[in-house]
DNA sequence: TATTGACTTAGAGTTAACTCTAAATGATAT
DNA sequence: ATATCATTTAGAGTTAACTCTAAGTCAATA
């Protein structure tokens, strides 16, 4: 699959997956015939990983180690699950967080709509 | 309430507070004889909520923004409310997303824990 | 045959949100 | 009296994550 399919099916810009492919996050695409980037299965697969862990915020850093550790085979599955579960644990903590910012704004909001009908009265 | 103080509350340093303020986030904040900053109720008040919003992700711009229409007064109220409203919205959709993001990790977190205990048989 | 379009590269530029630096002031502790 | 500490300011520097630029290649179309 070329570069512009795999942008607009992941909504990555083709530069964004240059980028990617450049600082090792996804591995070194194998060009075709004339030199362009013919991205494979296994490419995309990693890819739905890597933009959905981006989407909600893993930093670049992380995939980085994540995908280096898997590089190394085997004897790193330990490290690579306790890297997960650190993950796992920062995006719970971002969704207690966000729990608490719409609590917030809910309370905000339905003040304003108090004010607004008893204005309109 | 000095600086120091708000920013050990608030866990933001005293720049990120010196800064909020230049930029208008929080407003101009009353100084003591002395020059320095005397941070009142209000500003506290307003800081709580900026920094639950930042927490979570909202941008400063549309912070500013809000804090803009808030200085112009009673007539923006609905602008206010629909800003608000939008915010909610985006939170929403990243809490969806964090939770797509969770629940591939806790997929593949079971099958290291699979791998790792067949592994020691 | 000329031009259009999709791609390539290396490297420079951008953006949001801080974070740091340097020089100065004034109050407090030794 | 001197040193230390908490501040102040304007403005420069940093970081993550892109995003853009310029110059070039190749294949397909008018």
């Amino acid at each position: 699959m070329r570069i512009k399919e795999v942008s607009q099916r992941f909504g990555l810009s083709q530069d964004t997956l240059r980028y990617y492919e450049k600082i090792g996050l996804i591995d070194y695409v194998t060009r075709d015939s004339q030199g362009n980037r013919d991205y494979q299965e296994s490419d995309l697969q990693r890819l739905e990983f890597v933009c959905c862990m981006r989407d909600a915020g893993v930093s670049i850093q992380v995939l980085r180690e994540y995908i280096e550790l898997n590089h190394l085979g085997d004897e790193t599955m330990e490290a690579r699950k306790n890297l997960l579960i650190q993950e796992r644990k920062k995006l719970l903590d971002k969704q207690a967080i966000i729990q608490a910012s719409l609590d917030k704004l809910e309370y905000k909001i339905e003040n304003y709509e108090k004010c607004l009908s008893t204005k309109k009265i």
